[in-house]
Formats: structure tokens, sequence, C-alpha cells
DNA sequence: TGTTAATTGACAGTATACTTACGATCCAGG
DNA sequence: CCTGGATCGTAAGTATACTGTCAATTAACA
């Protein structure tokens, strides 16, 4: 058997690739998000952020990352440009002086309102291409993938341990 | 009808969005493959750039950012690397003074015959979760809608086109 | 209680991505 | 031949991502 040893190298083999596919779908998401929403100044990761702020008030920066799954350190950066925007507001935690509470402000829950329609259409057109069947399909095998690889990626998706700190968790 | 005018502003929604779904799954590949190839320092951008040149000896920066679909500005650092590695090198085109041909040392021609076991585990690794048919339809789905969203990205991807300075094209 | 563990936010450094702009160069038309 | 438009590489500026490190602070434990 001589043919085994060297698989081609061609880049054939990285268009069919996993993960070539994963980092083209996103630069295509991005591509569309930011389309649809340039009228608001927002990036998708300053959108999820502010939804996760919106949802979860007074949540810390670490315990956010861990919400959307978000690196920490890059995280930081975001929040600044967040409030920079006037977006949220941080307030130093009275029961640990390490923590800065994350909390909406009017801007911010304003232009949440105002921007999800085109978050809407922008995650729409992202499927549109595909049978409605096959949309489902492929959100139910992906979301399924996301969910068993959670722990392979850095930063594990927590969004159900992160919340104790607010009295919620159970 | 009192209820359709404000969707839920819930960060549950963001976790069912393809958008998130695509990133989610962008960094968890990106983090399986800087794991499985740790011991090559080359990041999946690399690699493909590499696997590029090597399928396409003596193309130039701008073709090849079509032919990976990469953002042309990125790459210029991207080979700025490779290079400083010695995986690939830079000839000034004797009929355009513009134009810098690349071409893979037998630094990286060694590195890419090295990798590849490792790069194959990593694409395994990331659908392993799946069943195999499951890993099939996803695949399926995801290259369908790559290929047509393909315009929707800012760098479209050129396969063909990009290659008929090297005299292949048809 | 006092030392150590762990946690939090911040920073430095590297690597993608994209936008815009600019000089050098090539090409097409006149 | 020469001017305008297109293309090539490059660079500056912004925004994600991740690694590693650090000081301050808190928690855990001997």
């Amino acid at each position: 058997m001589p043919s085994k040893p060297t698989p081609p190298i061609t880049i054939d083999a990285v268009y069919a690739a996993p993960g070539y596919l994963f980092r083209r779908m996103q630069q295509i998401a991005v591509s569309i998000f930011m389309e649809e929403c340039k009228a608001f100044d927002l990036t998708p990761v300053q959108y999820a952020a502010l939804i996760a702020i919106h949802t979860h008030p007074g949540i810390d920066a670490t315990r956010l990352s861990a919400v959307i799954a978000f690196d920490r350190s890059t995280l930081g950066s975001v929040i600044e440009r967040l409030e920079a925007k006037d977006y949220i507001e941080r307030k130093p935690a009275p029961e640990d002086k390490r923590i800065k509470l994350l909390y909406l402000t009017k801007s911010g829950a304003a232009i949440l309102r105002e921007i999800i329609p085109a978050v809407e259409r922008a995650q729409a057109r992202m499927l549109e291409p595909l049978k409605p069947a096959d949309r489902k399909a492929l959100m139910g095998l992906l979301a399924q993938l996301v969910d068993l690889n959670n722990e392979a990626s850095r930063v594990p998706l927590r969004a159900e341990d992160a919340l104790e700190h607010l009295g919620k968790g159970g």
C-alpha cells in the first residue's frame, strides 16, 4: 500500500476543513452584522455585552466574561469603550473593593431598544441563503456542538454559575 | 395584539443567535488548533497561508489574500512573521516592480509536512462530540452557507480567479 | 491570627481582522 | 509620450482575542 502515508498538501483540504469553514462563517457573520448595524456604532461583542448587562444589572467584569464566554482581558477594553460612549457605568462594590459593578445607562438601554431590529435582520440574513429546514438543522447541530465543546475553549460559557452573586442562583 | 412590538431583551436570545454560535465555535476551533499544534509555533492563519503558498508557489500577497479569503492588510503582517521564522521568502517580480512573489523555504516545506498530522487531529477533535452522520450534515450545510454567502464578506474567496497570473488559469 | 490561596481588575505583548490612506508602479487613452 | 485610473504593498488606527504577569484585596486555613 504505497498510498496513505502523505495526505495531499493542497489548499483544497483547507477549504473543506471545519476550522476554515468556522473562521470564514464568522468573518461573514461579523460583516453582515456591521453592515446592518452601521448606524449604531456597536460591534457584535459590544452588543452582546450590553445585552448581558441589561439582563444582569450589577454584574462584575469577571462574571460578565463567563456569561458571554469572552476573554476577561479583552473584555476590559470592551467595557472601557462602552463606558466612553456612555452606554454603561462602573460603580465600586461596597462589600468588595476589588470589584466594579456594571450598569446600563439610559443611553445604553435606549440604544439597545433601537438596535434590536437591525440585529434581528442581521441574524436572519446570515442564514437566508439556506432553506428554512436547513437553517433549523444547521443551528441545531451547531448549538449542540458548541455546547458539547464548551470546555475546549479557554473561556467556557458559565451562564448559570455566574449569577449566584446576584442572589438569583440556586 | 399587544404582544409583538418588543422582543425580549435577554441574553438567552443571544445564545441562540447564529452570529453568537459562529463566534463561539470559531473560538473553540482556534483553541483546539493551538492546543494540538502548540509544538509548532504556527497559528491557523499562518498554516493556511503556508498551504496556499505551497499549492501556488510564486503567488503574490494580493492573490494569496483572495485564495484564502484573508484581509490583504492583515496578510502583510502574517507574511512578515512567516518570513521572520524563515518559512517563506519574498522575491521581487521582474516584470512588475510592485509585486513580491512568495515561496516556501525548505524549513517551511518541512514544518508543513510535520504539522499536518496535528492539524488533522485538531480538525477531527472539533467535530468529535457529534455523531458521524451529524458531522457530515453540519459540514455540508456550513460549506453550502459559506459558499452562498461568499459575496457578503469583505474579502470574498476567489480560489480560481486568483491563479490566472501563474499561467494556469483558463 | 497570621500566612497562604485565590480572586479581581489592569497591563504588556502577540496575532487576527477591517478601514482608510498613501506612494510606487503599471496600464489605457488620447 | 503623458496623464488618469487601477493595482500593489504598506502603514496608521481601531477592535477582538489570548497569554502572561502584577498589585490589591479577599478568603481559607493552619
